[in-house]
DNA sequence: GTGGTCTAGACCACA
DNA sequence: GTGGTCTAGACCACC
């Protein structure tokens, strides 16, 4: 797993972490029961705060994508994750929404839009960066 | 233009105003030249102050996306949207990014997720809500 | 609102501010929609942490029984507390679980526990503490 | 005594161990002076630390719901459990009322709560898991 | 060693 | 003024 942080982008980095982390599990290098370091060394490691790793471990937690078991450690939740609620499903939808509609704006056509969705989801599957 | 805002969303208001604007544009609703409501105007409708409209119109304005005339009013940019630079299209990848992680995740496939994303520009482009 | 903390309490500070908020909503002291002190304020009339009733709030937030909108303040969930879930009625009851595994032990009777119980809810909704 | 623990719970397991010999107790498959493993073999058995063991009985000694006696073993209180005193009756009320508030909250009806806690009661003691 | 909790103080964007 | 984020440093219970 390389986490590549970048303190002045507009998106908190707990939240960046985050994502790394389902990147992680959604490219297969991190597999249902893995362990994850702990919040000291994880923050040690990114030269962060504990609570800033801390907050990202809640956050994946909260979206039931890891297990936080006291005392013991962090880990991706061993029974796999879930498929997306239809609650879920909507609000995938509309974060996805502003992004396609400024896409298509800017004429990018839906088969365009298409391929390079495609090209992504690969690259994320792949877990090239 | 129906405009809905949510205020308890994590997202800014201002955001919410201009991706909504953005949308108009995509669907065709408004044109190039297509006027806007004045600030004070569009604060009084929605109900909101201001500040947040203005913020919401400078950052349209800054994307290239309406023109504000000193005096005159605001339009949507009268050219027409330009289409995307290669760093607007990279920005637009990388805010995709890690709602297409989340999405393999929860076991969507890429047939599945370009069906979805395939209805949804649909949605935008006739300006269903 | 009267809260009353016991820092000397093995129940963290957080959760007893939670449970006392859930207390008021319960005794119809704190209606749908009625706001809240802001994390600063509360936290200063507490003589505790800010960070301290942000998680309180946040703790009550992922339950929906309060609502966070940022940047203006914090609510009572305006649509009402909703129903418990079945996931939430089996929570509740592997709460009480050992509560009332010890009570039988210390031989009180079913009748004697659902007069306790009884009267504690009378106390609860009358928001007499 | 089948023993259930989850590693993964917020309930420190020495408290989940506890629990279940309390339940045993109150559904009378452990009697007044019914031994109970030593703390070796109990380790071994569950497969958790001794020390983890140790600290369940002597939270139950000190609930004087066990006899730990020196070179001899460890035996469910055989003068049977004490009624419990005002102190406890107290505690329990103080631990019963934040569950009660919330399941007011969440419009369970005094009706419905005694409903089921009774049915807990006699699942409790009936040794149903 | 782990995560949980709490405090303190700071800066920021938003409204 | 609000909540959001981040840092720093501390103590605790549990394993």
């Amino acid at each position: 797993m390389y986490i590549e942080i970048e303190p002045a982008s507009a998106v908190p980095i707990y939240l960046q972490l985050a994502q790394q982390v389902i990147e992680g599990v959604a490219s297969g290098k991190l597999s249902p029961g893995a362990p994850l370091p702990s919040v000291r060394a994880f923050a040690a490691d990114l030269g962060m705060n504990m609570h800033t790793v801390n907050k990202a471990y809640h956050y994946l937690e909260e979206k039931k994508m890891i297990e936080i078991v006291p005392k013991k450690g962090v880990f991706i939740h061993p029974e796999g994750i879930r498929e997306a609620t239809k609650e879920e499903r909507e609000r995938l939808l509309q974060e996805l929404r502003p992004i396609l509609a400024e896409a298509i704006c800017r004429k990018l056509s839906k088969e365009e839009l298409a391929e390079l969705t495609g090209k992504l989801i690969e690259e994320i599957k792949e877990g090239t960066k």
